[in-house]
DNA sequence: ATTAGGG
DNA sequence: CCCTAAT
């Protein structure tokens, strides 16, 4: 079966930031507005899954089924994030015939293709598909911000869009959402090279021509006509708002795919409508999801559902590290991510490196601004991640596999960091020069100055993470972190074996914790620069050591604080039963309420359905305008408010409250 | 373990 | 959702 796929990822991407995650403080002052910031699917997820769906699309087409497996079998994504032209191409794989594996590897095109290929190529193409990913954020005044991730232009890698979004939306980030387009388009065959969509072939065969006039360095213009899926990018929402109706068997998992979220076995039919989807789209999406559990074989959805559940249980053996773990999936808020850079990598000097766009724009065209001193103001858009090379078993969830990338992110970030400065491609050594001697001068070409994220040599000789090393987390503190540890040697390697579900808690743990706790001496200048735009950056002195150790004093005093669990709206259907429940059984009975409406919703404790009570009432005296997240039906909210009056009326009968008197 | 309520 | 106190 087709599903079932081994995934040898080569990863080289990042994911698109998280939202920011709000603070207590925050969501205290209502500055935070709902949103789920967990269960992102990497942009670089979405464009593996597409690329492998393409795939499996083709293999399960019966043209393709007997004909050769090799050439014709492979979707590439082009990987844009490096200079180099290379590619993640997707293949099944060839050990054993029919095993059902599918290689994600990153490849070298060969000479013959290699004239054919375009560096502003799409990211994924495949006998006359193409898919794309573009992220757009939203606010809630319906406005804008779509950047595309596809650009052509290596500037405009996931990472320096992501700090984009990040930009984008920090002026009104207390009600930043994020979608991930999906988009996908049925190219005419007849003109497969005209479309300038096409420069990498589904094999050696069809790659295919660039078209420069296309492909002019600004991100290409929706071009599907059949359709535009929009798959907003916060997990809860990924399946349910893109699945047709009438698949209200498939459970959709999220997360970690351990429990079946109530309410969740049916379609938003409000997002539905909000974005239309195509069929042909749709049918793809369809696939996508389902490629999202690969594990799943169709016929057997819920005993292996099951089974996994087991599985994953097996390894969360209570609550709390299961909420632990839930907690490790946190994505690394794309600031944070900047601090835990690190060592241990060996494979390049150049394994993160970062653009710098040059000086401000005012700089060059009103020199008479810059009276005495001329500034060289300089903004830091993105940093890059190296290379990554992740091997999952086939059993493993999407969650598990995200939170493996992140493990292998943080392990390679970790250490002492040095910055190196390069001038037109060219590393300035001497550290004595001055900026106007270097060349970098108030009318530099900003695009002519880079920064470079390098491991510090002397700080870090190995590549991969000691366990007396002081970069690393405190492995006598937490039983996960052994194995996280003695896991990261493998992932350098290229690989992890293990459940990823074993480790990587703990960075979660400090991740998560980190974004609430003061800020940090670690909170360089390129922390500053990523974080405020408008914040202009003169060649950072970075203190290696104080990014290198002060993390570690916080993810020891972090990694004891208790987890937060995942915020998990409720959804409407949710919020019906636990009404319904109440206003069989009371407010006073929550535990009854629980088992009665969500005894198979395990995350659903009964404190928790005790607070949306509460806040269901507070919900329901508020006027509609001051309501947020996903709106609740009227009618609901005056059952409510209903039931709440009577079971309050119930309360006082049996325990009058005592006469006070004023 | 549950319930109740503040944060 | 978290945390605690009180059952």
């Amino acid at each position: 079966m087709v599903l079932h796929k081994r995934l040898d990822y080569g990863f080289n991407g990042y994911q698109v930031p998280p939202m920011p995650r709000a603070t207590r403080s925050a969501r205290r002052r209502g500055t935070f507005r709902r949103r789920d910031e967990d269960n992102q699917m990497g942009a670089f997820d979405l464009l593996a899954t597409l690329a492998g769906e393409i795939l499996l699309e083709k293999e399960s087409s019966p043209t393709s089924s007997n004909a050769s497996k090799e050439n014709d079998q492979c979707a590439c994504v082009k990987n844009t994030w490096e200079n180099e032209d290379k590619l993640v191409k997707i293949e099944p794989s060839n050990q054993g015939s029919g095993d059902g594996r599918v290689l994600i590897s990153e490849t070298v095109p060969q000479a013959d293709d290699q004239k054919h290929l375009s560096k502003e190529s799409p990211l994924i193409q495949n006998n006359g598909h193409s898919g794309f990913a573009s992220v757009a954020t939203t606010d809630s005044s319906e406005s804008f911000v779509d950047e595309r991730l596809v650009n052509g232009k290596n500037k405009d890698d996931i990472q320096s869009f992501a700090s984009k979004v990040d930009f984008g939306i920090s002026g009104n980030r207390d009600s930043g959402d994020c979608t991930l387009d999906c988009e996908s388009k049925i190219m005419s065959r007849d003109l497969p090279h005209k479309n300038g969509k096409l420069p990498i072939g589904t094999g050696a065969d069809t790659c295919s021509l660039e078209d420069p006039e296309f492909w002019d360095g600004k991100p290409p213009e929706l071009v599907s006509s059949d359709g535009k899926v929009k798959v907003p990018l916060c997990g809860d929402h990924i399946p349910r708002s893109s699945f047709p109706a009438g698949r209200d068997d498939v459970k959709i998992r999220s997360r970690d795919d351990d429990e079946n979220s109530f309410g969740c076995t049916r379609p938003n039919m409000t997002k539905k409508s909000i974005w239309p989807v195509s069929r042909i789209a749709d049918r793809r999406i369809k696939k996508i999801l389902a490629s999202k559990y690969w594990k799943v074989s169709p016929k057997l959805k819920d005993e292996t559902l099951s089974i996994f559940d087991g599985d994953f249980k097996s390894i969360c053996h209570n609550r709390k590290g299961y909420y632990k773990r839930q907690r490790s999936q946190m994505n690394i808020p794309f600031k944070k991510r900047k601090f835990f850079e690190c060592s241990s990598v060996s494979n390049s000097d150049r394994w993160i490196s970062c653009d710098a766009i040059g000086s401000s724009s005012s700089v060059g065209q009103h020199p008479s601004i810059l009276s005495r001193d001329s500034y060289v103001k300089l903004r830091i858009k993105s940093f890059r991640v190296p290379e990554l090379f992740i091997e999952m078993p086939e059993s493993a969830t999407v969650g598990s596999l995200k939170r493996t990338v992140m493990k292998a992110v943080t392990t390679i970030l970790g250490g002492g960091l040095h910055v190196g400065v390069l001038l037109r491609g060219k590393k300035v050594r001497d550290d004595n020069k001055t900026l106007l001697q270097t060349g970098i001068s108030h009318d530099y070409h900003p695009d002519a100055l880079g920064f470079a994220l390098e491991p510090s040599p002397s700080k870090n000789p190995q590549p991969l993470c000691p366990r007396d090393s002081s970069h690393m987390l405190p492995c006598d503190m937490l039983q996960p972190l052994t194995s996280y540890l003695s896991d990261s040697a493998g992932a350098h390697q290229g690989t992890c074996h293990t459940s990823p579900e074993l480790y990587m808690a703990d960075l979660g743990n400090f991740i998560e914790s980190d974004h609430d706790s003061a800020p940090s001496p670690a909170h360089t200048p390129v922390d500053k620069s990523t974080r405020d735009s408008k914040a202009l950056v003169a060649v950072p002195e970075i203190n290696v050591k104080a990014l290198a150790v002060v993390p570690v004093q916080q993810r020891s005093k972090q990694s004891e604080i208790a987890q937060r669990r995942i915020r998990r709206p409720f959804s409407v259907a949710e919020v019906e039963a636990l009404v319904q429940a109440v206003e069989k059984l009371g407010t006073g009975r929550w535990r009854d309420v629980k088992l009665r409406a969500f005894d198979n919703a395990k995350h659903r404790t009964y404190v928790d359905l005790k607070d949306k009570w509460k806040t269901l009432v507070h919900t329901a005296r508020i006027s509609p305008q001051q309501r947020r997240g996903e709106p609740v039906p009227q009618e609901l909210l005056d059952r409510v408010l209903t039931a709440h009056a009577y079971w309050s009326k119930q309360q006082l009968k049996q325990h009058p409250e005592p006469c006070l008197l004023i």
